[in-house]
DNA sequence: TTGAAAGCGTTACCAG
DNA sequence: CTGGTAACGCTTTCAA
């Protein structure tokens, strides 16, 4: 039954736990009103300096922390000082530095951030979006993969501050931060072109992702306006995974009339292109672009060249958005914002085309 | 007073945004009680089918959302629902995947997590810390900066569960979840030593940082095993970031007798490591073994040979443990648990020793 | 400058 | 099975 009597303090102590100190507890060690500990706690500076002295003491001697859920619940202003993100993956590149950005911002703001990975499954977008409403986070930042986001009606009504990130929001009017994929796309066509590449292949994710849809099409009229036809044996969808990439590669380049350079529009596509050519022994004969940066892109052999998002701008972006909404009082009609993709040049995309056999 | 009629329902509509609906209001639209409403909401079964079918219409009809905070503000078992996370930087590999891990787990107890980023700032994480717990997190996991955790104190003395990763607190007692450093440098050096090399540098992190300490102290060991003198030359300590180990790997090779053979304990460091290499063309002279995996390791030429923490493991143990206490009535007292890292062969690490010039 | 009372949205306790 | 009343920990309002 004895306590530990020396230094470290033990977890799991066989008594129950002390229970926390309230504010209660602190006017009365100190022998003041429950409101004065709180007009010292907010830094309100009518206080006596005796009094503030002596409340003081009270807090540091019980160790008292306030409650800021119950602090927010009687608030005018209502927050809970804290955002939420619903992300595709948070173990991912992309989603980690967006959540990194978004939570330098948060904090200049006071604010903590509460993520959770979405996963591409719908029903687990709305759950979470549920959790974090339920919880009264102060907003919401969505990288959607709903189709339609209308669950969201209620939170747009009651005005909850809404940034969709990556893909536009659909179904609801709400600030979003994109990337200019189309025109990202069409840029490493181009340059897949001005090195003399002429049957260039395109890799990518699921069409059903917007993304993806705007990729695809960056391609395929950069395509169109440089005269190429585009063949249909050379446009590969719905690779969503390294494995399924490296399998759509293998059998590109098994054609009789392979392409000579491949345009793959997602992080996990290219690295799955890359495994392939490698296996082949082709990295340094068929000429790559990939959409997406990904860490370590400099250190293979070739560096690859990539369109890269500009992820911390995004997040800034977003962040921002999202701050002004909570804090600002007038509300402007929503926005999207674009943010530019940057091209990288690293050695993947200047291959020049193996010669052809006539 | 118009509302919109047609969707999309505009975000920051000119009217003031409509008041989130309550129980009472809930209650009142149903023509029952504000507990009724409550227990029909907690799915307690004591209602009758017919009072919770008008209460549920007058849920779906108001879009009523509970306030959770307020729900438990007043609740016994006063769980927030939320778990924190104290981690290096959300956007590393190591805190992204070890926070998906963890929010698996959380997942499964209904759990929300938030997280936020110390950036190895002492000062920041107490900052942190202290956030998490005015916001009443049930529990937090710790990767911790500071020296001494006697800050927090006052949680272990009301019982709030606390979990440290990747190195053990002091000043408190309390779980920890940390990877074999010692045993993993010491294979890691007896890998190389096995492949013929005597002459192996450490390159490695500040030295005040445990994992550092530990994994120097199994390179001295395996060194000591097998009776190779370790040359003080060949000891690069406090490498924090890629650009320190890349001078220090070069001024190691630039030496008259230079290293056959690179032991770097820590992720960046592997990397400037090999960036060295790569840019003297030295990538296939020296062998390489790195402690933590890193993101297409495996894509490299020549692919890198790693010991690797299993951070999956770890995260899901941590949250395991932490559930474990959140939810436990009897505490046990706290233990420290090791996940075995993995040694994975992939080339850079069997390379053989240059010829010496004797 | 200070404090008493009411209230935030919900659940606990105990009647009916 | 249902509801009234008190309470959670704090801020607001208003009076002293």
């Amino acid at each position: 039954m004895s306590v530990e009597e020396n230094a470290p303090v033990p977890q799991g102590a066989p008594h129950p736990p002390v229970r926390r100190a309230t504010m209660r507890d602190v006017a009365a060690l100190a022998g003041v009103s429950i409101k004065t500990v709180s007009r010292v706690i907010n830094g309100v500076s009518s206080v006596a300096p005796p009094l503030r002295e002596k409340v003081q003491q009270a807090i540091d001697q019980l160790e008292f922390q306030p409650n800021l859920a119950a602090s927010n619940l009687r608030r005018t202003d209502r927050r809970t000082g804290q955002i939420a993100l619903l992300l595709e993956d948070l173990s991912n590149p992309y989603s980690a530095t967006l959540t990194r950005t978004i939570e330098d911002v948060a904090r200049a703001h006071n604010t903590l951030v509460v993520a959770g990975s979405v996963d591409e499954d719908p029903q687990r977008e709305i759950e979470l979006a549920r959790a974090f409403t339920q919880h009264r986070a102060d907003g919401l930042v969505i990288v959607p993969t709903t189709s339609d986001q209308a669950y969201l009606h209620s939170e747009v009504r009651v005005g909850t501050p809404l940034v969709f990130v990556d893909r536009p929001p659909r179904g609801i009017l709400a600030d979003s931060v994109l990337s200019t994929n189309t025109d990202g796309a069409a840029q490493a066509v181009r340059h897949l072109v001005d090195h003399a590449h002429r049957r260039i292949a395109y890799l990518g994710d699921y069409s059903s992702i917007s993304t993806a849809e705007q990729r695809f099409r960056g391609y395929q009229e950069e395509m169109g306006r440089n005269g190429l036809p585009i063949d249909p044996r050379l446009v590969r969808h719905d690779l969503h995974d390294i494995e399924a990439a490296v399998s759509a590669a293998r059998e590109l380049l098994a054609l009789d009339d392979p392409p000579t350079a491949l345009f793959t529009s997602q992080n996990l596509v290219t690295i799955g292109a890359l495994t392939a050519l490698r296996s082949l022994g082709l990295q340094h004969r068929v000429a790559v672009v990939g959409f997406d940066d990904f860490p370590l892109g400099d250190l293979l052999d070739p560096a690859v060249t990539v369109v890269a998002q500009d992820v911390p701008r995004i997040g800034a972006t977003a962040a921002r958005l999202l701050f002004e909404r909570i804090e600002a009082s007038d509300q402007l009609p929503p926005r999207e914002h674009l943010v530019p993709t940057r091209f990288l040049v690293r050695g993947s995309g200047e291959i020049p085309p193996l010669d052809d056999v006539r």
